[in-house]
DNA sequence: GCTTGACGCGCAATCGATTACGCATTAATT
DNA sequence: AATTAATGCGTAATCGATTGCGCGTCAAGC
């Protein structure tokens, strides 16, 4: 069959070539409605010849529905932050994996919030059916004002009392805790806590090992190591830090495996062996921790599964259904960082 | 200011709240057109009073236009691959930030292409200005075609004689010689491709490999080792070629860094050393090469700068310029594991 | 032979915004 | 004072597809 790919631009001009009118090419060709078998054939024997497709937008339009899902990624105060970080990178990939399942297309926005309407200018866009957004960052507040009133949105964060907005994500504390138990195990007396420990997921990991070094009677030999979440800036950060403490740590938790290769360089760079001389927990499961050199021991969030679990629920969200946030147990797998 | 949120849905809301126009409306908020000074200012404390957002598909469906680019993954017959895909989510990473730059937004698509009309179903959608397609895959002839008739059009992929379609791209076949000429002044004698050798991206490498052995004399130990592209896959398959061989490679280099990541975990199991025994060369430049125990030795094609080129091309060509694809010079980036 | 209903299809409204055109009104010009 | 120009804004067409309503035709039912 040769195709023609005469400029066809609408449905009209096909109802004209057909002799017949748009209702009827558009019932035709999108299987609804009652249109002689003969017709439909012929209409769409003609749109294929001529290479018509139809045009979206105005699908969309008219059915207010997109099969597109908006992925949001609020960059917060780390303007820096790029949207190919590994941890944005490996969820928009699970993210993307589980809509195509689906048949929904992903609309792929980062955004530096500046006020409260950085969800709501894509929501109600019209260009997607539902919003998901990867991390809360600061903009707690602002997701739990939106979720007042914009019903299909899902967020990968956590869970507070009282909380509003529909999150998936891990048991934050919880994860901290494991990490930090495990190093106690492994003999390490003088634990730090290395990362960004704004924003509710960071800040809720750090508190987990606060509670466990505290538990533990090592709380005199609690350090803090703020740094950026950025690979490099973190790298440079905690080179800063490791060089001025007056005490230096034998066990680190990383408040992200992003943060942990940053760690490891900078111990690296200064001479200390890992694990060896300091052990090294990270925090995400990140598909690349495997591959690292030593592999890194992390605090697994399972983010396939997570992604999956969004989907999901929004989903869920945009048929309609109030469907609650899950939080995901982590998982603590043990490699050659400890 | 307090945002009352009354469920306001379009211009013709507004309008009549304000006692004007829907076009007064518009231009009020777009700022085109004349409209009196004090007349804007009510129309815009009005619109962010009510919390108003226009609606984008409308917009575009008038304007025949959307700040939107779609970027396609053809997954040719590997129906297995993932978007997940270390290349193809760095890739997009990339992309994702150089469009973000430019106020674009970005529409992902997987597509396992069953026709010729692949790109186009998406490109005359009218929901994108123009497309970005990661890799050639199988799918060489229906690009050609397509670029025939659809100008905004960049591809991630190889250039040949008489080509049409416009591409981004490394130089394949001297990114494979610079491999193969580094593992044979590291003194390796028995050299192995492995990796997909479909597809005119891998087989322009295989080919410069092939040439540079060739060339050196060591023609009878050429060894091809095919295997899928993803990295679970070419480990097993590179499992099984390296037992059934009868000469053992002592250099590899691999189609893609994934690949080759396979190729060092299936050289591990079988209790060989890298790159004591066999040294291994990858392709790409993927950030995570870096970091792999031992670190890869690669072919980088600069990806974040290809991205860029991509992006930058495809703008010249949504305005209406007939810009021509662009090769990049591989940099071979030496690191341990050769 | 008349009624009922299924079938096939067209008419026209609709989704929400943009914009060409034109009509008043007012200000500037000679 | 008359003419011209600038300003402000409304009317209505437009982008391209979907769909409720209704009309005509033909076959089946009684």
């Amino acid at each position: 069959m040769t195709t023609d790919y005469t400029k066809v631009r609408n449905l009209k001009e096909i109802a004209e070539l057909a002799g017949v009118s748009t209702a009827t090419v558009s019932r035709a060709l999108t299987g609804t409605g009652r249109v002689n078998d003969e017709t439909r054939a012929r209409i769409a024997a003609l749109a294929q010849k001529l290479g018509y497709h139809p045009n979206i937008v105005a699908r969309n339009l008219r059915k207010q529905k997109t099969s597109t899902v908006g992925v949001l990624v609020p960059l917060g105060h780390e303007d820096i932050q790029h949207l190919s970080d590994p941890f944005f990178n490996a969820m928009t990939g699970f993210l993307a994996d589980a809509l195509a399942e689906l048949g929904y297309d992903l609309l792929l926005s980062r955004v530096i919030p500046r006020d409260e309407l950085w969800v709501e200018r894509l929501a109600n866009s019209g260009r997607v059916d539902g919003v998901l957004v990867i991390g809360q960052s600061n903009q707690f507040g602002a997701l739990e004002a939106i979720a007042r009133r914009y019903r299909p949105l899902v967020v990968w964060g956590g869970h507070y009392p009282g909380q509003i907005h529909c999150a998936v994500g891990s048991q934050n504390r919880k994860g901290g805790r494991m990490a930090a138990r495990h190093l106690i195990e492994r003999g390490c007396r003088r634990i730090a806590f290395a990362g960004p420990t704004e924003g509710p997921e960071f800040g809720e990991r750090f508190a987990g090992v606060c509670e466990v070094v505290a538990e533990a009677g090592l709380g005199d030999g609690l350090i803090r190591l703020p740094t950026h979440f950025e690979l490099n800036a973190a790298y440079s950060d905690i080179l800063d830090l490791l060089r001025a403490t007056p005490l230096m740590p034998d066990g680190i938790v990383a408040g992200a495996d992003v943060s942990a290769i940053g760690v490891i360089r900078a111990l690296g760079a200064l001479g200390y062996r890992v694990p060896d001389d300091v052990r090294v927990v990270g925090y995400d499961g990140l598909p690349i921790g495997e591959l690292l050199t030593p592999p890194l021991t992390t605090v697994d969030q399972q983010l396939r599964h997570g992604a999956g679990l969004m989907v999901d629920l929004l989903m869920r969200r945009i048929a309609g259904e109030d469907a609650p946030g899950i939080l995901i147990d982590p998982v603590l797998i043990v490699r050659g960082s400890t």
